[in-house]
DNA sequence: TTGACATCTCTACAAATGTCAAGCAAGGTC
DNA sequence: GACCTTGCTTGACATTTGTAGAGATGTCAA
């Protein structure tokens, strides 16, 4: 079965995308290039690695004397969960309020707005078949 | 100032949620309301909300022997808080892909779709001006 | 073989979060 | 006045999260 509901820390978010980014990966390369970003020592990123692979929320493997990791889940099942995290509390399930929130918040441009109207047509058309 | 960026844990939610819904309010009154839902003792909901007050999310006002709470967040801010932490660390920021996401993932009835795209010719009509 | 490096392992500790029990105070009741 | 109820206060403890130092170990070059 596939995971319940992956919920993510503001830590593990920033691990998991430098992940995602080189997979596979070791601590060390990890670390090096968090770092600008972070300021966070290799014991640090490794602590954060090894609990992330407790959660199986990434898998490693030795080589050598070396560990390497890849992710477990994928980029858009992190995402779904982050989306539904708050779908669900903050609004209740209920998706139309939560656009409304979006569209009222960001000033979009004409842009964007034009590629949301796009998204919502084609959802149209493969619903209605 | 407005607050920076609110984030709320799941229980912080609940509570908060419950106080929407009956402030200005007391914490009996708020586990009684819960204890179905949660299970959790007058203790524990008094733990939460005072330790709410402290970080601002909640006011709290004694009157007689009683404590009355209301909320210091509306739940628009504590909404925009809740998504724009979505949006930032799930989306690196990115909109369209979010939206895209929310209509990949449920499915939406005709009339949601419908009610999106209306919201979203609203919002082309607004900007445009 | 002896360093010099790179990497790992272990351990620790503080703060935040989740959970609650035990005892105390004040107001109404018989 | 003794008691019950209702709500409050205090303190406590486990778990998770954030952060990291110190020392062990493996690898390769001279």
């Amino acid at each position: 079965m596939p995971k319940p509901s992956i919920e993510l820390t503001e830590s593990e978010w920033t691990i998991i995308k430098a992940v995602w980014d080189h997979e596979p990966c070791a601590a060390p390369a990890i670390q090096e290039k968090l770092h600008k970003q972070t300021a966070w020592t290799y014991s640090t990123v490794r602590t954060f690695m090894d609990r992330m692979v407790v959660k199986g929320l990434l898998a490693a493997e030795k080589v050598r004397n070396l560990t390497l990791y890849r992710s477990v889940v994928t980029r858009e099942q992190a995402q779904r969960g982050e989306l539904f995290y708050a779908l669900k509390h903050a609004f209740n399930g209920a998706l139309t309020p939560m656009v409304q929130c979006l569209l009222d918040t960001r000033s979009l441009s004409a842009d964007e707005l034009e590629k949301l109207e796009s998204l919502i047509k084609a959802k149209k058309k493969s619903a209605r078949k």
